[in-house]
RNA sequence: GGCCUCGUAGUUCAAUGGAUAGAAUAGAAGUUUCCUAAACUUUUGAUGCAGGUUCGAUUCCUGCCGAGGCCA
């Protein structure tokens, strides 16, 4: 049974009976009931007062009162001007309720036999992750998990930024001042060790540059003759002429990274099923290019660079190729969509990339659109806000970045903290307790990322840590340590609350109803947030209903109640809220503790 | 200069064109003989400015102010 429908198909008959006005379901506007009105849904009457020529609070009364009498599912009515509150029957929300509790993952859809590719992460090997790759990584992380929810075949793969200049400057930085380091004698992860020298490379060239401004007295110059640059610039053609000794530099220096990145990601919980190389990838655009070219779609300007005109869509001309035949960043993209699309035949292709390459997307799409690409309207870039601190941008080569290995830690240490302040788990091995604290400080920095519309770009104050209070990871995590406990002591007491029986004549409680509703919003929630590809979305619902299990929690008693009826009925519906908790959390990469 | 985002309590976030704009945090006041107080209850406090469309605008449109981003 679904309440949604059941309501829509009452109210579509009301109409055609009273009004001889025929709705379509999806013209019946329902939304929740505000908190202060009785009932759990509303429906708004003022947009068919004049088709019914009655006044709002009329269409109201008269729809109110057919229900009433025709259908058996409607308890009480009230008319708030031009909203209709509905209060149901408990036996419905009763019946709601056995069908969630005995349906395994009520909330998850069947297959539907499409393939979606999430690429995320896309790291360049110039520097160790900061905050910023954190959210894309736990969005592309959670889209996928709520992708697969509703029933796609998901697919996450990873777009390794290996080769171009910025990679070339940490490699010419470390053969000036790099003194044979690695990994090993200095202690560093390869990632930060690598990102030491792109730091470094910055500071130099920046000397250079001042120091040339003053004798040439011109910056724009200064900046394109400096020394280091110079020897950039060179590395990178030897590097794409195949240098022997070059490509091996890179490649040592690469593999560091790798490393680096492999321990952060295993930190984080991500796998990727396919991981591309930009070095392997670059050259397919150029076949692109040519073929672009012969279709007229691309045209070649008289130094021999190549072009594509997108004014007619409201863009600009964009260039494709250098005159000197390199690629650009939207070369190798054209390239790499290309060989997704071959490798996968998905239905949908994702990018969970920064807001900071809107335009640039645009203009891929485009392309490939005009390319008569089959897939260009399949793709869609997931664009999320950036993170910014309270000093503005943070920026690697300048080093004023939040660096994702040293967040994490730190979230540990605080919850380590946090937890023995309030010593509930001195029973816990040594172990069992590292383990609790590496599950609350990932719990709260993801659920912090996660929450917020990633459309929007997000304010992170280093001094000002994060939250384990409030709206918070942690707080989820209490609720369901809460339920844990509760249900481990029903057993102990060996209270049958597992058995099968359904709850059936129960006055509920309005906290019990709110859990109830709440619950079987739960299904729509997530079909919404797969469909806008918002996590945030189930991570507020995750909210919503610990909040309204906390009220309940802290008003009724469950082991204590002596009515068995009821006893055996709050411990089931606590039952289903855990496993409902566990799940959307498990949709956002957060482990729920039995204890904490 | 051109184009694109975004301006909501002190702060961080909500609000398919719908009711008296919700939470959290910070501030104030309470709740523990009783299932985990990382909780619960009460309370102070906000739509940048000016127009327009609409029965109704935080939401849509125009202008201004402010912040950020992208661009051979």
């Amino acid at each position: 049974m679904n309440i949604d429908i059941l309501l829509r198909e009452g109210i579509q008959q009301a109409f055609q009976s009273l009004f001889n006005i025929a709705l379509a379901l999806e013209d019946i506007e329902l939304q929740s009931t505000r908190k202060e009105f009785e009932g759990t849904h509303t429906f708004v009457c003022f947009p068919f007062a004049a088709a019914c020529k009655l006044s709002p609070e009329g269409v109201a009364n008269e729809i109110g009162n057919w229900l009433q009498h025709h259908t058996d599912w409607l308890a009480r009515f009230n008319v708030v001007k031009g909203f209709l509150n509905l209060m149901l029957k408990d036996t419905i929300w009763l019946e709601q309720f056995n069908q969630m509790y005995q349906t395994e993952k009520f909330c998850y859809f069947p297959s539907n036999g499409q393939k979606i590719v999430v690429e995320f992460s896309s790291p360049n090997t110039n520097k160790p992750l900061h905050l910023g790759h954190l959210r894309n990584n736990f969005l592309g992380y959670a889209v996928s998990q709520i992708l697969q929810a509703v029933g796609y075949e998901v697919y996450q793969v990873n777009l390794i930024n290996d080769r171009g200049i910025h990679i070339c400057k940490s490699m010419v930085a470390y053969q000036h001042w790099g003194r044979g380091e690695t990994p090993e004698s200095t202690g560093l992860k390869g990632d930060q060790l690598v990102g030491k020298y792109y730091v470094k490379f910055d500071q130099v060239y920046k000397e250079q540059v001042a120091a040339l401004t003053q004798t040439l007295g011109d910056a724009e110059q200064a900046a394109k003759q400096a020394p280091l640059l110079q020897e950039v610039q060179a590395m990178l053609k030897n590097w794409e002429a195949g240098d022997m000794e070059v490509l091996a530099l890179w490649e040592k220096m690469n593999s560091w990274v790798y490393e680096g990145f492999q321990s952060t990601y295993q930190k984080l919980n991500i796998t990727f099923d396919k991981v591309y190389y930009e070095s392997q990838t670059y050259l397919l655009g150029k076949e692109v290019i040519a073929e672009g070219l012969a279709k007229g779609v691309f045209y070649k300007k008289s130094d021999g660079s190549v072009w594509i005109d997108l004014t007619q869509e409201g863009l600009d001309e964009k260039l494709l190729l250098r005159s000197d035949g390199t690629a650009v960043y939207i070369t190798q993209d054209m390239g790499t969509a290309d060989l997704r699309y071959q490798d996968f035949k998905p239905h949908k292709l994702v990018y969970v990339v920064g807001n900071e390459q809107d335009y640039h997307f645009e203009v891929l799409t485009k392309i490939m659109q005009r390319l008569g690409r089959p897939y260009a309207t399949d793709m869609y870039h997931l664009s999320y806000g950036m993170v910014d601190l309270p000093t503005g941008k943070m920026k690697s080569r300048e080093g004023t970045v939040v660096d994702a290995d040293m967040l994490i830690e730190e979230m540990v240490e605080t919850a380590e903290k946090h937890t023995k302040e309030l010593g509930k788990i001195d029973e816990f091995s040594e172990i069992e307790a590292k383990e609790l604290y590496q599950v609350l400080g990932m719990g709260a920095l993801r659920y912090f990322l996660l929450r917020v519309d990633a459309k929007k770009r997000l304010l992170f104050d280093p001094r000002a840590s994060i939250d384990f209070q409030g709206d918070t990871g942690p707080f989820i995590q209490y609720t369901h340590a809460r339920i844990a406990a509760v249900l481990r002591k029903a057993e102990q007491a060996n209270i049958n609350f597992k058995s099968t029986e359904i709850a059936k004549n129960i006055d509920l409680h309005p906290l019990e109803r709110e859990l109830i509703v709440q619950l079987a919003t739960f299904p729509e929630k997530l079909k919404e947030s797969a469909m806008s590809y918002a996590p945030a979305i189930v991570a507020q619902h995750a909210l919503e209903i610990s909040k309204a299990y906390n009220r309940m929690y802290a008003e009724l008693s469950m082991l204590h109640e002596p009515d068995i009826k009821l006893k055996l009925f709050r411990l089931q519906l606590s039952t289903l809220v855990a496993s409902v908790i566990r799940t959307m959390m498990h949709l956002l990469g957060i482990v729920v503790p039995d204890r904490m």
